[in-house]
DNA sequence: CACTAAATAGACCGATTGGTATAATCGTGT
DNA sequence: ACACGATTATACCAATCGGTCTATTTAGTG
């Protein structure tokens, strides 16, 4: 059902991850989800400002979802961190380089410039965090020391994707995996 | 002399930090700068690409010029790096978070869809990544380690960016900076 | 002062943008 | 079979996009 609605959505995702909120037009929606225009306006009587904030809503949850799963596997955390962020690099790779950060140039074309799609991304950050956070407190963290250490994970696997595709290798993003391992290990004995 | 040129030039650099390359349009560019289109083309004969790519180029020398100089006053690395990043979150602030990352935006944009602004960006990331690389090479590091910190150095501080001017808050830079800090000071022990 | 190249000024272009309007079609309950 | 709302399909719109063109002004040199 509402697999037209679907399509788009899914289309948007992908074209935002890609090459942001301005590099993408409604045409390229459109030709890529294979919906017309009709059925855009329809679905999304909003327009384009509508269409990207849900596609960064829906965004966030899918990727906060993995990050759960993700570090979910029974492994210890620091090994479980390091595993994911490896993930992260083979994906990058294998899109061509296409994907990954799914968040990032939107959050920083509209920063100050479009105070929904902002609103939009800062909800979308802020499952990511917990996500992350909610690990480190089962790692043994405090809730406080958790959320800190929570923001900086993410910003270091943010960082570690724009250089990956800028530099079209997983590289920078496997450099951030090893580092993250050993945060944590450290973290550990210090407690 | 070529003062127009540098006008332009330098509302580019501003317009890009802000908006990514998509978001900023020629009409932007010549309103900010104050210069005519004519001189525009005339001065930038390859257009918007050009311009960009030479506005992105000179961010790179810039920034990396900053590293350099915001590293090298005096204090161990460790405090310097804080402090580094600690001014980066001010300045972030003080533009009413419309400044900071001056690359990343149009980093994710064209990573895959513009190969000049990818080559730009790519070298501009090496100059930092070489000024950090230095300066973690001069605090003892081997050369190996100094450039695979510096890469995730450059990482955290890009993600941070990119938190930061989500979220309207210096905080999750902050909490990058303190973190950093933290890094060295065991990188060293560990020697 | 005259000549010329550098630079500015802005009108103009086709293409594309996000968005609207309306007609045709589909799907379902009676 | 029919009706009716849900949905799709397209033609169309003004505004803006990046880019071109040429006329004019400015600055330097003989």
């Amino acid at each position: 059902m509402n697999t037209t609605r679907e399509q788009i959505l899914i289309a948007t995702c992908s074209l935002l991850e890609e090459q942001g909120f301005h590099g993408t037009g409604l045409n390229q929606i459109i030709s890529t989800s294979g919906a017309p225009r009709g059925s855009l306006y329809y679905h999304f009587p909003e327009g384009k400002d509508g269409l990207a904030a849900e596609a960064i809503a829906r965004t966030g949850e899918l990727t906060a979802q993995r990050i759960i799963d993700g570090l979910g596997s029974g492994a210890p955390l620091p090994q479980a961190l390091r595993g994911f962020v490896e993930h992260i690099a083979d994906l990058v790779e294998r899109s061509g380089f296409r994907a990954g950060g799914p968040l990032t140039a939107v959050a920083m074309e509209t920063a100050t410039t479009n105070e929904r799609l902002n609103a939009a991304c800062r909800s979308a950050f802020d499952l990511l965090e917990r996500a992350f956070a909610a690990h480190l407190d089962a790692y043994g963290l405090s809730g406080e020391r958790a959320a800190e250490l929570a923001t900086f994970i993410m910003a270091t696997i943010e960082g570690g994707i724009i250089l990956s595709r800028t530099y079209h290798s997983g590289e920078p993003l496997r450099r951030v995996a090893r580092e993250l391992e050993r945060l944590l290990v450290i973290e550990a004995l210090e407690q």
